[in-house]
DNA sequence: CTCTTGATGTAACGCTCACTCCAATTGGAA
DNA sequence: TTCCAATTGGAGTGAGCGTTACATCAAGAG
């Protein structure tokens, strides 16, 4: 996800500036969704001309997955820093519901540019897009992998149930606090979120066995 | 939310227009929100020039916020059929829960149109995110008070996590449906989710009484 | 028939869009 | 010093944007 720097480049201020635009376009990009994105605002908030822009990035499509690559980098780093992996089962859960709750709060921008693109459908698909279809993916996998190691028992059809819901809470928790701002205590609701989701999860264990 | 019809308005297609319009318009604004949606797109697609849409609506912003009212109401009339009002709480939450998502497959473009406009913070808000926020009270009101109803001994601020958590479920289950499509059983995973919210709910009330 | 009003058709307006061309600058390598 | 390649600056491209002006048409009213 990130270059290899094959040759040292310290003379101009090239790596500098591309971070400098691809700041200026999440910033952009999580106000407006993709349409709503224009070359000329992302000059003008970093600073650069257009083809400073068009020499570090191919074109639009391009710009827009390198920002959701990037901040999507952010965000599982975000996420994967404290690894409490000690205490009960559904401690454990509630741990990590804390750190995603934690990290959508610190770095929104990767799932709100996602969203936003994932519920768009364009006939000629962005990149963009299925590059965060992609990384979220990544995301569901460790779920339902996580789901299976701390609830023993539960067959496929219930892990895919499962981590469907447990994404779609996270999801639709995002978007209420992107609505109405810091009345949403995310990190609550999220523990909330992940409690219910154990419990549902242990019941389906017990009447598989069953 | 309807026109009064005060004089007859035979001779002309008039009304009839303004509905190819709407239609267009909710077309290709849940293809591709509010940018992605030009006059001239909707142009062709409903037949009638330009002139003629702004004719009915005074401008871009006008159009698309008629957009949201209208597939508001569609969508609260399908919601709002079948009145299960029989059976016990569980039953009653579960019937409502399997209606949203009924209505929510029959009419997608609502909440799709809806939330793309919710994520996008631009710095002239349209009036189309405003109207689809108002509305969006209204159903969240109306959970609130089931909430109440059915659960009693709930205190206020139970009341309002639960209604958030339950508004957020369904938002997220819409945009996983919306992303994987028919592989998503939106009434099953609704279903479930009302009864996770029916059993926290029971539970909170006991712990408030206590 | 004429007059009025609702609605459509045609043609443009000024502006912004994504994108390109190319000259200028810069600093390390030779 | 000369050269080269990495960047930047700025002007410009045609296409598309939202919007408007205005002539035109259909039909009920007088």
């Amino acid at each position: 996800m990130t270059k290899p720097q094959t040759t040292r480049q310290k003379r101009a201020n090239g790596v500098e500036s591309r971070q400098r635009i691809l700041d200026a376009t999440v910033e952009i990009a999580g106000e407006r969704g993709y349409e709503g994105t224009s070359i000329a605002a992302v000059s003008a908030a970093c600073g650069l001309p257009a083809s400073s822009i068009y020499w570090h990035f191919k074109d639009k499509d391009d710009l827009i997955a390198a920002v959701i690559e990037r901040s999507f980098d952010t965000w599982l780093a975000a996420v994967q820093l404290p690894g409490e992996e000690t205490g009960t089962p559904l401690e454990r859960v509630t741990a990590m519901a804390r750190n995603v709750a934690k990290s959508l709060i610190d770095a929104p921008d990767f799932l709100r540019l996602g969203l936003m693109l994932a519920l768009e459908r364009r006939p000629a698909e962005p990149r963009g897009r299925t590059m965060f279809l992609q990384v979220r993916d990544i995301a569901r996998a460790k779920i339902a992998e996580t789901a299976e190691a701390l609830v023993p028992g539960l067959d496929e059809e219930s892990v895919q149930i499962l981590t469907t819901y447990a994404v779609a809470g996270a999801d639709g928790l995002f978007v209420q606090r992107e609505i109405n701002g810091d009345a949403v205590d995310l990190v609550a609701m999220l523990e909330l979120h992940a409690q219910l989701v154990y419990e549902a999860a242990t019941r389906m264990a017990a009447r598989s066995k069953a």
